[in-house]
DNA sequence: CGCCGGTTGTGAGCCGAATTCACAACCAAG
DNA sequence: CTTGGTTGTGAATTCGGCTCACAACCGGCG
């Protein structure tokens, strides 16, 4: 299995042959002679079973694969040469992220090992407060928020939505778990003002509404915690009862669920000075969230 | 100039190393001996005039700058491995874009070469239409809008905002063109619904306010060519006025200038089928904006 | 057409670099 | 201390990239 890729000079002897669409010119860019380039080619060309030069006149233009295959020749060659230039100096950046609670311990927490190892360069501090922080007047670089979206004046990409489903200690109550909606309004409803229980009370086909008392947090991870101790029943998300339920510490209560109607965004303004690197950790956001869509 | 970068073989062989955290391991895995992989990484520590490992115990663990280089260098090879597993093959994407006609004539259709050569791989189909294109009904792939952002069900980044500045004719009036705000009241104010007068006019400090008759054209890029034939005077994008004022075909009226309220965006699903060709035409728009901030 | 200055294709041979080999040094664990 | 593992290193070997020289080809121009 070993170096199934052609060698660099190879391949730059081909990018740049590709750019002079002349083997001579590239040759002296390279301080070679015509031979070594030609040479160069019809190696790569053989080992691809392609095409990647066709001769116009006394100018040699590249093939359609040649002109894929280019792209990404130049990409990888600008990396390394990037890469290599900078090696030694250590180009620290370090972004503050503000981040609501629940979402930094149930979801972020455990994936920061990965984006330490993907971005070494990148520190990321972070800023982990219930409110929503200012990007305009530096409180952060940039933010996960929770809502519906269509913040003024930042740039935000939706990063997940999720379901709303009950969820509730397995002892709650001796053992004997609600079965029924009607039920349920017998059961604390443990609740959390930015996720009301309204819109899944309304798809269950409850005929009564939300309690108005009763015990209230404003954080969904510490919410999840109250409900594993056996005081009520919590309407949670995915995304962050997943490790409770598969532990047994918390299980589903009726088997309803409503689509969350706000969602997780990452914000940032577009003007930050260290746009690369929130570009990066905005893209990482994303593949972390693919499977979920 | 020529080849400052290490060979490949090198390269694989530092990469293996910082994976396995082993020469003879790494080693293994290239078919070759621990002697060779010794003598790749002290060659490149040598080149860079740094220590890429350090021996802990019987195993070789990279240095912070062996760990800032390995990603670079991984995203490399990367790269090339894909490249060329994939030459060959065509496997061409095609992505329906819709554009505003303004948009798209005088700045998206420039600037199309640029995108082609970066992306041979990716053809693009410019829907030109005045309407919002429907994603979710799949009327196009992804949408380049003009508002104030905040649509429902999209991803989306904003692109680039603008000024508005009022532009005639140089010949317009027989020369004699308005200096003041109150002369421009005797003008013909050429109208695009999308764009109100208002906000300029307020910031102008005009006492009068923005006639309801006259010339109307729901196109921007029509509306200078009218503006440009003598007919009145326009409130511009500098996006788009930006070559007719170069060519003296348009000249600025009065040097007062707002932002404009509204923004073009683009906007995109995430649950699109080719969602990667998607981003990568994102984040090509959103290097043609960078200058423009 | 036929020459000329330009290009690319190709095979032989040279030279340098990558790899191996063998041995020394070192480490961790028994 | 020995044993089985690792890495460091210099010399020998092998392999591949480059040059060189020549042939083939193109476009233009007289």
């Amino acid at each position: 299995m070993p170096t199934r890729l052609p060698p660099l000079a190879t391949l730059q002897a081909f990018e740049a042959a590709v750019r002079h669409q002349s083997y001579t010119r590239a040759a002296q860019e390279l301080a070679l002679t015509h031979g070594a380039i030609s040479h160069h080619v019809s190696a790569l060309e053989e080992r691809l079973g392609l095409r990647l030069f066709e001769r116009d006149g006394n100018r040699m233009v590249p093939t359609e694969h040649g002109r894929l295959l280019v792209v990404k020749v130049r990409q990888a060659l600008g990396l390394l040469e990037r890469g290599f230039a900078r090696a030694g100096r250590d180009e620290h950046v370090s972004l503050a992220v503000s981040v609501l609670p629940a979402l930094a311990s149930r979801w972020l927490a455990p994936r920061l090992p990965n984006f330490a190892e993907q971005h070494p360069d990148i520190d990321l501090c972070l800023d982990v407060r219930s409110g929503v922080a200012d990007l305009a007047a530096g409180d952060a670089d940039a933010a996960i928020r929770y809502g519906p979206g269509g913040w003024p004046d930042v740039q935000q990409v939706r990063l997940m939505g999720d379901e709303l489903l009950p969820v509730c200690a397995p002892h709650y109550r001796g053992g004997r778990l609600p079965a029924s909606v009607a039920e349920l309004g017998d059961c604390t409803l443990l609740r959390n003002p930015w996720v009301p229980w309204e819109p899944w009370l309304h798809a269950a086909g409850a005929e009564w509404r939300e309690p108005k008392r009763g015990p209230v947090c404003t954080d969904s991870a510490v919410l999840l915690d109250m409900a594993a101790t056996g005081l009520g029943v919590a309407l949670a998300r995915r995304v962050f009862d997943d490790g409770d339920l598969r532990s047994g510490r918390l299980v589903r209560v009726l088997d309803i669920s409503v689509p969350d109607p706000s969602s997780y965004f990452f914000v940032w303004r577009a003007d930050h000075p260290q746009i690369d690197a929130i570009h990066l950790l905005r893209d990482w956001l994303l593949e972390q969230v693919l499977p979920t869509t």
